[in-house]
RNA sequence: GUCCCCAUCGUCUAGAGGCCUAGGACACCGGGUUUUCAACCCGGCGACCGGGGUUCGAAUCCCCGUGGGGACGCCA
């Protein structure tokens, strides 16, 4: 049991999956598929201030929608929960008194504003912060003098007094030297451990074998390995992951989506094109929220409101949550093939892979070293190809869950009707497409938009010469018999031909006639979807809307 | 600033001393197809960070430099 493979994602309940935790979930999963063995999933909500109400399940949900399904987690149970740091407080506190009979930790009792002095003092001085151990320990009584005077107790683990060589699988030996570590705090003031402590703790008691994680915690492993020692625990193989950027070389980070809309909200200020308050009335939030926001790059709105925000300013934030993704109408698969391939290659010039093909070409050795940017616009190209390989069958169901997650007019269409739309789509790249290609066709008349462009250079320009078609084609549109794309397409293309005009100048009057833009399936398709009445209908109510703008 | 990691086309990468005139994918450029958007087809451009070694031979090994990234929290 003990030699048997188990690997652990082990994500803080901060809100929805980061497309990085994703890829270490995936990494962690493929191995413990690979091998044979068991994929734990921990949460880790020591920080009692960052946890987020309702996190939890949003990283379910994302881990879900994925298909990374943990073995062991909160919410499926397993042999060595609980799986969730904060039911397992009294866990930390008896290996912590183990630490502190062994004389491997001690109490210390500085308060946050003298270490900031500290450490400033440090900087001041241009000389490195290290935490100096007193001569002497604080005995049991001291300490709980200083609880009964308020202040605040932590208990620091001894920094290891020799080199401490990390073995990193991917990474090779990394030894770092002796001076460099500093003592650190295992037990927070409110009695809660810090990441250090429980990770160590929960990775030995769940018989974690391997622990890949991101390479920002490389420097970490020093204190995590001291730890085992002092208590005497296992080793686990240990794998540091190179980190995802941006394609400008900065980290992946959610910030960024709000730097985004932020920067987007300034110049709408700033140009008097919106006031604070439209600001706060698009998120939904009061002025006082909307300004603290607004002014302070480290607080953050919702998801939803950011997104609210966002739309009302016509910005897409970047993707960086895996929600975000999947809001944006990428496939799962897609999703989860292009993640493995940042970091990690299976070599040979491979690259589409399933899950499946992914698990049989997964290893460790294969991951690399160099940190990986991220390239929005392959991951497009994946999912382009990866829609044009699914089944029908695969892609509607996808396809309705993104519609029922972006309130899409498609949501509610039959099977026959909705297969008939994304067929109608082929060549699409992500679901947003779909929606914006074929949407409209389903939405109430009141819902189309007339684009100023496309009304002035299909309908407008040449003295009308596209509103002369349509009034020529309307009354021959009335007569089409029976209404179906190919039938609907031979009418037009004779009607066409009868006045010597090209297909060209009936289709794209007619296109934006029935959605407002240049943009739909072929034009006989297009009929179709939107079906014979309506078809009439936005017709006689775009020449109408003519007549009505020329009366002005 | 200190410590650590890394370094092949713009991007993700293949490459584990001769198979490399460095391969693939995306992007880009040119052309084709086309009723719009997209898709699709054909062709093209394009990299071993620099300098020293080691070796008969180096993208591959070593050293130095440079550049990029990470860590220095009672965050995880």
């Amino acid at each position: 049991m003990t030699t048997s493979i188990k690997t652990r994602f082990a994500p803080s309940p901060t809100g929805h999956l980061h497309i990085g935790g994703a890829r270490t979930a995936l990494f962690n999963w493929l191995f413990a598929r690979r091998c044979g063995g068991r994929f734990v999933l921990r949460i880790e909500d020591t920080d009692v201030d960052r946890n987020l109400a309702g996190a939890e399940d949003k990283i379910r949900e994302d881990l879900d929608w994925l298909g990374l399904t943990p073995d062991e987690s909160p919410w499926t149970g397993g042999p060595d929960g609980p799986y969730r740091q904060s039911e397992r407080l009294d866990i930390y506190t008896q290996y912590a008194r183990r630490l502190l009979d062994a004389g491997a930790a001690y109490y210390a009792f500085d308060t946050p504003e003298e270490l900031a002095a500290m450490r400033e003092r440090a900087r001041a001085e241009k000389r490195s912060f290290k935490y100096a151990r007193p001569t002497a320990l604080p005995s049991e009584q001291e300490a709980a003098r200083a609880r009964a005077e308020g202040r605040p107790v932590v208990i620091r683990m001894k920094a290891p007094d020799r080199d401490v060589t990390v073995p990193d699988v991917i990474l090779g030996d990394v030894t770092i030297r002796a001076e460099e570590l500093e003592d650190f705090v295992i037990v927070k003031a409110n009695g809660y451990p810090t990441y250090h402590f429980a990770v160590v703790v929960d990775d030995e008691l769940m018989h974690i074998s391997h622990v890949i994680r991101a390479q920002e915690h490389l420097m970490n492993t020093p204190k995590h390995m001291a730890l085992q020692d002092a208590l005497g625990f296992r080793r686990p193989v240990y794998a540091h992951v190179p980190i995802v950027m941006n394609l400008d070389g900065t980290k992946m980070s959610k910030r960024d989506k709000h730097k985004a809309v932020r920067t987007r909200v300034q110049e709408w200020l700033k140009s008097g094109k919106w006031t604070r308050a439209d600001l706060a009335g698009a998120a939904g939030i009061d002025e006082a929220a909307a300004a603290r926001w607004l002014d302070r790059a480290d607080v953050e709105m919702d998801g939803e409101q950011l997104a609210r925000v966002a739309a009302a300013l016509d910005v897409t934030p970047p993707e960086i949550e895996v929600y975000d993704f999947r809001r944006a109408g990428y496939l799962p698969e897609t999703v989860l093939n292009f993640i493995a391939l940042v970091g990690w290659s299976p070599g040979e010039d491979r690259e589409k892979m399933t899950l499946d093909e992914m698990v049989s070409l997964f290893s460790i050795e294969r991951i690399g070293r160099t940190s990986a940017r991220f390239d929005r616009e392959k991951l497009l190209a994946f999912n382009t190809d990866a829609c044009a390989a699914a089944t029908p069958a695969r892609l509607m169901d996808a396809f309705r869950d993104y519609a029922r997650l972006s309130r899409s007019p498609m949501a509610g269409l039959d099977d026959a009707t909705l297969s008939r739309a994304l067929e109608a789509c082929r060549g699409l790249r992500t679901f947003h497409d779909v929606d914006v290609k074929v949407g409209v066709l389903f939405a109430p008349d009141d819902a189309v938009k007339y684009e100023p462009d496309a009304v002035r250079k299909v309908l407008a320009r040449h003295e009308g010469r596209g509103y002369a078609m349509l009034e020529a084609l309307l009354p021959a549109l009335e007569t089409f018999q029976p209404w179906t794309a190919e039938s609907t397409d031979t009418s037009i293309k004779s009607f066409c031909e009868s006045r010597g005009a090209k297909l060209a100048d009936a289709a794209q009057p007619l296109r934006v006639a029935l959605t407002g833009r240049t943009i739909s399936p072929a034009i006989g398709e297009t009929l179709a979807l939107i079906g014979r009445e309506a078809a009439l209908r936005r017709v006689r109510r775009c020449l109408a809307m003519r007549t009505r703008a020329a009366g002005n």
